[in-house]
DNA sequence: CGCGCAAATGTAAACGTTTTCACGCCGGTT
DNA sequence: AACCGGCGTGAAAACGTTTACATTTGCGCG
């Protein structure tokens, strides 16, 4: 800058007011700044700019992992949001535990103006002191956490309820369920949802029939495996957690020469690409995750324009909806005559 | 820091050295400065920090757009690398043009300590201007730049030539080609490809069979409808640019009851996730795209160590690797009893 | 013709670090 | 007893901007 204001004849502070509009400048003056400005290739310096005005026009994303399509669309949404207000993102990835997001969050300080933080396997109360004060902060998929200034999670709840509904009213009787990760916040939701929505249907949870699983494909194909093995008839519908454990078990049944839907009905949950491709087509819960990246981000924007809504735990939803594909059906004759 | 400092009865720089670790200090003083700056939640600002240390413990991602598959692997190859050496990753998208690629530019300056290119729909020379002098850059999937450190692509003839061979051998002799987008760098080199290998193999092509397509599923949805209206007998083969047009003709050629291999085969490029899933699973060419990106990173880094290398244009290319799967056959009797 | 006022510009002090340099202190050598 | 060298520390100058404040300039008006 100082050698732009050298050759253009005027103080460092004029280049400064030329470049950023901030004051009125002389045309000529102006032109002559400009111009030589685009000889040098000059840019401004973005961390003394950042230090100085005291705003980074960043936003710092905290995520545990990156694999798979969910962050892909995560950070789609947030971008779109982001770029709308002229800012970038600072990512930074591979944070599992408190301590891991502690270093994220301390090495963001000063770099970005706000943060959204995913981080389902820690506590609430862990991440709560993991946080930065000062540095607005949305949490993605975790119950709200103190000195957060709001947090947006997937309807887990009405996900599984509306899942469970239109089990219930196609007849079904016995729902199988393959858990996620219990230490993860949506697994768990998910599970605890399953469970209430059985109820609320008048329909009782065989212990037996909640199965472990682990969000893989891998896992799904074991989970039903586990459920052919064991002695007795089969469920007439198996719910799985998410979409790959229920292409997983989709694959196990159709190994075994199980008929779906005709002999057992299999649900997924997030509606990942494949559902629709596989056969049968998978029904499935859809949430549009762009969707939840983007509201995360506009609700930071909000909360940096806005100081009075820190901390002040705003909670926001992002709904799902029911799709319904082939691998879905009413319960085989056989089942309903059985009881 | 000034806090820390005056509570921990040192300066500035004492706490600074304890923090950093960049000088002995003595054990007491250093716990006391510790003890002080966990209490008051101290953590340094970044741009204080990047601005004088000249670097930024970032490296700049500038990407066309953050939507499917390809970003996502993209992203996670050069987060692995990054996070590695402890660097974060500042992303912006949505920069088709080279304005857009250059604006991106000019606001990473200072805020990284190098830059991940990717523009694909934008020339090399327009590129070269939109590039920072002294701030190493490294291209991905486009030819070399003026400028670059270094550029990473895929073998996109090295994934065409292996396609066309193996059709060859298997006696096919009318291959059909779905294009890209042909503004796309990819799309450009694999239908270059794709002309050299048939010739390379003795195979004429069919200027009738080079079709239009878009990388889209609906693109190549429309391409096989019109090679099925076309009068005369289909080719034995199509071989799409992308999968997510193979998969789009396999769903065209199935509904007009093509047999997929009996009467066509069918080849992608790209082995998305889907392509397993899909009935016949499609034959396709593999490319590790998070190892595109943990490569490209990697030389940056080298780059940044060793500013020799700045701007040597080195080269590497990602190997692709050939994917059989069942929608892949010989041609039908009939159409070698055709000639 | 001088006065005052607004517009255009310059000066210099921040912003929060790191780092150079200098200084005081201590133990060991002449 | 004077000297030297190294260790621990502090003072202050950067780093490249923005901006409050001061200054100059030009202009209309009494």
């Amino acid at each position: 800058m100082k050698d732009v204001a050298r050759l253009a004849k005027v103080s460092v502070a004029t280049v400064s007011r030329v470049l950023n509009a901030s004051a009125p400048v002389r045309e000529d003056t102006s032109a002559r700044v400009l111009e030589i400005a685009r000889e040098l290739r000059f840019s401004p310096n973005g961390a003394a700019r950042t230090l100085k005005r005291r705003q980074a026009s960043a936003l710092g994303v905290i995520l545990p992992d990156l694999y798979g399509e969910f962050f892909s669309e995560l950070l789609r949404g947030i971008d779109l949001e982001a770029q709308r207000a002229g800012h970038a993102l600072l990512v930074s990835s591979s944070h599992h535990d408190a301590r891991g997001v502690s270093v994220a969050v301390r090495a963001m300080r000063g770099r970005v103006d706000g943060l959204l933080v995913m981080a389902p396997e820690v506590s609430a109360a862990s991440l709560a002191t993991a946080l930065p004060d000062g540095l607005p902060t949305v949490i993605l998929n975790t119950a709200p956490t103190a000195g957060a200034a709001a947090a947006v999670t997937v309807d887990n709840t009405g996900g599984t309820r509306v899942v469970v509904h239109h089990l219930a009213a196609l007849g079904h009787r016995e729902v199988a369920f393959i858990c996620g990760p219990s230490r993860k916040a949506d697994a768990a939701a998910r599970l605890r949802g399953y469970r209430t929505a059985m109820r609320a249907a008048g329909l009782t949870v065989h212990e037996s029939l909640v199965l472990r699983g682990d969000f893989t494909e891998q896992g799904g194909w074991q989970a039903a495996r586990q459920l052919i093995a064991s002695d007795g008839p089969l469920p007439t519908a198996l719910f799985a957690a998410n979409d790959a454990m229920a292409v997983g078990a989709l694959l196990a049944l159709h190994e075994a020469g199980v008929v779906i839907p005709g002999d057992i009905t299999v649900v997924g949950f997030d509606d990942i690409p494949i559902a629709r491709y596989v056969t049968p087509a998978l029904t499935t819960v859809r949430v549009a995750i762009d969707v939840l990246g983007a509201r995360a981000a506009a609700l930071l924007f909000r909360a940096l324009t806005d100081p009075l809504m820190q901390g002040n735990g705003h909670r926001e939803v992002i709904p799902a909806e029911l799709i319904i594909r082939q691998s879905c059906g009413p319960p085989p004759a056989s089942a309903t005559a059985r009881r």
